[in-house]
RNA sequence: GCGCCCGUAGCUCAGCUGGAUAGAGCAACGGCCUUCUAAGCCGUGGGUCGCAGGUUCGAGUCCUGCCGGGCGCGCCA
């Protein structure tokens, strides 16, 4: 529909060009862009306001030559110029519904294109060490992550989630001498507790588990506890295993699931490491200083050199990371999306430095980031800290449990990555209409409840059957439903670009109170099975966009409530 | 001190790449269930878009400075 009044501007404008109104050495692309004011029609385009200086002439002069040389379009009922020079376009009723066949046609594939043609996609979302369950923050990135992959799904690019993490290392370690001190019978209130300890419950089950002898099946391993509270590597082998396996029932339970687990040692077992080390030296940007081996990052924008061998000979994080992002790369992912918790940020530049370093031809703002700003957890008006030593974080979990599934993804979903967000325990577990989750399954239920009237009836209605003529309904409230549904397509090629989900729910919850508005004031099975047909051919298309919605979300469509 | 993010109605937030008179929900107040699910609908009130400049036909949106909040600024990850 915005195509085709774009296409009869395209038009216009060419024919001012041939005629020598505008340069003809110009290119003048209109923006069509829906309007907030039924006043000022359905699209509207500034382009006269733009392009008056190219023609000497002002605006809404412009603006009249241009619908002057409009093509006849049976899809444009009126063509308006207004203000300093808009020109607005009120769309033909009838037109206005093609859109109601299309989704009934195209299905669950409503919406999607396929711009990324295939294109290799990789998003690493999540990459929690296994050091303990998910914490809230992570239920953020979760959330926010796996709907940018069904975004970008929906766009037609093949898309890898991935789950990067290390499973050695000091906190490894630190955990490691956690769960033996809970084996010996120690509590985080001994003197012996080792210091940085992690003192929450979990620890108590791990140290049971263990020493029972259980095996646990993660998604990446599998384990089985010695029983020996002596032998750290048997103790260590199993922690790992037995977190992974909690984490991966906290994203099993939240609908999440990744397609690679990158461990962060293979990186040195398979001597990535070593050949990301010596390439940085060959390359002259490294130099040895108070016993340490730094890589010279400020040459590539960052504000100091980093270290990236310690003087103990181990190496820091960031080494293995951007070894890491070189095997990204090499795997062949033009596309990284990196979704991590903003707390991080500063690893963001110094990344892309490392790997500018390496003169491997990767782009310079490989790889993009999403980053989310904080969580606040509040219960009872409190904020409850987030501290993963402490044990006394809310996990993802503790609100799956609460609030339930489709709740929480959508509250962390919904709003923009980069402002921080409140999760009110109380406010999203009560189950009023507080919950805008609700709201949008809501309308969805309301479609199949409507179906199941029906059938009750004796009429059987397919939910993919676009049945009666569509000319037929002329309400206001209808037009504004089908103009929503229209909305759809751009809405999933827009969240994918701009990398940003909470859109798609907030399209839903405008789409589900336009549908509420409408079966509020005009019922549907009535004595006119005309109108009626007609009616729930549109009913059919919004049940079938806000389920196709909610999936972008990985929010469940109900058909009861 | 430096860097990044945020500041929009009493509260929680939208505002699509600079467009027309800044929008929802909740809360407040007033209406709507012998009618397809009231987890719903309709109506009313509520604003110096943190402050001050700048850019231009036009700024909540872009630039600069300040104020306030968050997060970073390790040879931790």
């Amino acid at each position: 529909m915005k195509e085709t009044v774009s296409e009869l501007l395209q038009s216009a404008l060419a024919a001012l060009q041939s005629e020598g109104t505008l340069p003809a050495d110009q290119t003048f692309t209109p923006q069509v862009g829906n309007t907030k004011d039924k006043a000022h029609g359905d699209y509207a385009c500034n382009i006269a306001l733009v392009a008056s200086k190219a023609a000497g002439c002002p605006p809404r002069q412009l603006a009249e030559a241009l619908v002057d040389r409009l093509p006849e379009s049976k899809a444009v009922a009126k063509v308006e110029i207004a203000g300093p020079g808009f020109i607005n376009f009120f769309m033909s009723t009838a037109s206005a519904f093609e859109i109601v066949e299309a989704v009934l046609n195209e299905r669950d594939r409503f919406g999607r294109n396929d711009s990324g043609k295939g294109e290799k996609v990789q998003v690493e979302f999540v990459s929690a060490n296994p050091t303990g369950p998910l914490h809230v923050g992570h239920g953020r990135g979760a959330a926010i992550g796996d709907s940018l992959c069904r975004l970008l799904e929906a766009n037609g690019y093949n898309v890898t989630r991935e789950f990067y993490y290390n499973d050695a290392g000091a906190q490894i370690n630190n955990l490691a001498l956690s769960v033996q001190s809970r084996a010996k019978g120690l509590t985080p209130d001994d003197d012996s507790w080792p210091a940085d300890g992690y003192r929450g419950d979990y620890i108590i089950d791990v140290a049971k588990s263990y020493l029972a002898g259980e095996t646990v099946t993660a998604d990446d391993r599998e384990v089985t506890g010695k029983g020996d509270p002596e032998d750290m590597d048997a103790i260590r082998e199993f922690a790992v295993a037995y977190l992974r396996r909690e984490q991966d029932l906290d994203l099993k339970a939240f609908g999440v699931h990744f397609d690679v687990y990158f461990l962060e040692s293979s990186l040195y077992e398979d001597g990535k490491v070593e050949a990301t080390v010596k390439r940085l030296q060959e390359n002259g940007y490294t130099y040895e200083q108070d016993g340490a081996m730094w890589l010279r990052t400020t040459e590539f924008g960052d504000d100091k050199d980093r270290v990236m061998r310690k003087k103990d000979g181990g190496y820091t994080y960031f080494l293995p990371d951007v070894a890491y992002h070189l095997d990204k790369w090499q795997r062949g992912f033009t596309t990284v999306i990196n979704e991590q918790g903003a707390d991080h940020h500063s690893t963001v530049t110094r990344v892309r430095a490392g790997l500018q370093a390496l003169k491997a031809d990767i782009p310079q703002g490989w790889p993009d980031y999403v980053l989310h700003q904080m969580v606040m957890v509040t219960r009872s008006g409190q904020e409850v800290k987030i501290s993963k030593r402490a044990g006394s974080y809310v996990t993802v979990r503790d609100l799956i449990d609460e609030v339930g599934r489709d709740a929480t993804r959508f509250f962390l979903a919904a709003r923009r990555v980069d402002s921080q967000l409140t999760f009110d325990i109380d406010l999203a577990r009560s189950q009023t209409n507080e919950n805008p989750v609700y709201y949008i399954q809501y309308a969805h239920a309301r479609i199949c409840s409507v179906l199941r009237k029906l059938a009750d009836e004796g009429v059987h209605r397919d939910r993919h059957e676009c049945v009666g003529d569509l000319s037929i309904l002329t309400l206001d409230e209808e037009k504004d439903l089908a103009n929503q549904l229209a909305k759809y397509p751009e809405l999933v090629a827009n969240a994918a670009a701009q990398r940003e989900p909470h859109h798609v729910a907030h399209y839903l919850r405008e789409l589900a109170g336009q549908f509420h508005t409408y079966y509020n004031a005009h019922k549907v099975l009535i004595e006119d099975t005309a109108l009626r047909d007609a009616r729930l051919s549109l009913y059919l298309a919004v049940r079938q966009v806000l389920e196709n919605g909610l999936d972008l979300l990985g929010v469940s469509a109900p058909e009861v409530m």
